[in-house]
DNA sequence: CGAAGAGGTTGAGGTTGTCAACTGTTGCCA
DNA sequence: TGGCAACAGTTGACAACCTCAACCTCTTCG
């Protein structure tokens, strides 16, 4: 009966994803370091990482789709991250109901701090040998484009 | 230009760390529906996750310590906790001002809940082929060792 | 036009988080 | 032994976070 049908995930790909877990929670003192040094809270740092200059400017509601939070908890984030000077409400031009965020040259300075800070790996990983870091990779890859 | 001094982590491992980076966020939507689902906020769920009943319970510092907050904090999360049934307060036998967390049986069934979800490997990593999985875990182990 | 509905804000109420002040306990050392 | 600094945890004040319900404006579509 243990034998049945239901599709489990063999055990070397649960066991990896425990290890990357524990990457991931060996590197959070890092973010709340981050954190603390840009005297931003978290809530509005994740904000913040979700404004990519790159890309065009979001509608509040994107980003509280992105939070995965209420629209009006947006508005207050919003509120305090525009009193700093980090981001700016515009009109967008086809809708007049909507507001995109676009992040402020401040903002996108203190964006590029702290993703660069977040963008060091662990040290773990730096000691791996240079072709373990190639193989790590590729094999991080094809996993991340089988996600979509 | 790039001959210069400092120790600068090779690209592979920054490139291994952003693809981690990118598992990770495609699976807070599962965190967070988890979380809706036993009806826990993020850092009641997080703070449960750090009381591991297979090791003896931690005083309430020790709590705020992983947890990266005040002490003060951890008092009225533990307190929601307690009336909840989820964790209790004991007094701590080799000194009257400590008090240790345990986890109650209903604590441990939703901590057991919760970990099994999370433990679930995203969809890109259980797509790889199960030599791919195996090589992965291999390498995640060895970064996860030299992490210490 | 008018109703349905989307995007955003407001207000009420609970949770999370910090800081400062306090209680009770421990450990030290004079 | 008595005194005192330091530690663990709690409390209270206050800001930020978060959700829900209610509202307003604007768009869409019959």
């Amino acid at each position: 009966m243990s034998t049945a049908a239901p599709p489990r995930p063999p055990r070397a790909a649960v066991e990896a994803w425990e290890l990357i877990r524990q990457l991931w929670v060996a590197n959070l003192p890092a973010f709340h370091a981050v954190c603390v040094e840009h005297d931003l809270t978290k809530p509005q740092a994740g904000a913040l990482m979700r404004l990519d200059p790159a890309q065009p400017p979001i509608p509040m509601s994107a980003l509280a789709g992105a939070l995965m939070c209420d629209a009006s908890n947006v508005t207050g984030l919003v509120d305090r991250l525009e009193d700093r000077g980090l981001v700016e409400r515009r009109a967008a031009p086809h809708d007049r109901r909507v507001r995109v965020l676009a992040i402020t040259p401040e903002g996108e300075r203190v964006r590029g701090r702290i993703l660069a800070r977040l963008g060091d790996p662990p040290t773990g990983l730096s000691a791996l040998s240079a072709a373990d870091q190639r193989a790590l990779r590729d094999l991080l890859r094809r996993a991340v484009e089988h996600q979509a």
